[in-house]
DNA sequence: AATAAAGTTGTAATGATTACAAGTTATAAA
DNA sequence: TTTATAACTTGTAATCATTACAACTTTATT
């Protein structure tokens, strides 16, 4: 909640300049996912929500995430093969993804220490780091 | 076809230990592999080899590459919202898709160059790196 | 040749995401 | 404050990649 009143200036002004409008709906969205950490599923967020507003429909979700990715207030996890998984933090950081207990942590990395060969003239725009393995908790 | 005999003993060795046996369907979407280093689709392999093979169903094709996968031959690309692509590539190296042209271009990449912070007593077994961007063609 | 295991194929089912249309809400002008 | 308009929400239907399944065919082994 302190999150959200800090930022709230810069997120309405980054939703103005979109026409996006911070409806309900989206407010809750948005909350959810500041205190939610775990990079969600739309599934997981309709069933963190739907009991605080009923009406609640998936396609608003879906909706919703569209809109904030747009506005770059949101970030599109394509980890797992069949579902999609959403990120509040917009700053570059990887993604691990335990086979076992199927969490998926951030981890910091500088992608300016990486050394690359074959993209001489390519303009790079998202660059998106995706491990896999087991976690430190499963390991043991 | 130099490449797929040169490494035909590998390649059939690594299928029986996994108890799969090189069918005409199979041979056949190896080489496509081979022959087409653009990570295609299942929708692609399919149409590059229903002339070939008019009785072939994409259920074998999904069969195929899955039972590859699991024998080591072939990685999945999951670089696309929707639709998997598959690599006969399967040594560490990172892919980029032009959003212009939609193509997918290979890049070497030293993964141990980069330096990470917050996956200590984390077991990694896979690395994948996902840029997008405008490759050189498209950047004219 | 007989048997069993593995492979192929067509069809149906699954499930995430999007399309669409009707109704609702918020914004801004009058 | 009313009014007009654009944006938003919602439920339902459509889309589409992938998997499940069952019948049939091929291959390997005896
Ligand atoms: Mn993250
Ligand atoms: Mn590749
Ligand atoms: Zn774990
Ligand atoms: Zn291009």
């Amino acid at each position: 909640m302190e999150e959200i009143k800090t930022n709230f200036e810069d997120i309405t002004s980054r939703l103005k300049n979109n026409n996006i409008r911070l409806s309900h709906q989206r407010l809750k969205v948005l909350e959810f996912l500041h205190r939610n950490r775990i990079h969600p599923t739309v599934e997981q967020i309709y069933h963190g929500l739907i009991d605080e507003i009923p009406t609640l429909s998936k396609t608003t979700i879906y909706n919703t995430l569209n809109a904030l990715t747009e506005a770059g207030l949101v970030k599109i996890l394509n980890i797992e093969e069949n579902e999609a998984r959403y990120d509040i933090e917009t700053d570059e950081h990887g993604h691990f993804k335990c086979k076992v207990c199927g969490n998926i942590y951030d981890f910091k990395v500088n992608m300016d220490s990486l050394e690359i060969k074959g993209l001489d003239g390519f303009k790079i725009l998202t660059k998106d780091m995706y491990f896999s393995g087991i976690c430190a908790k499963c390991v043991e």
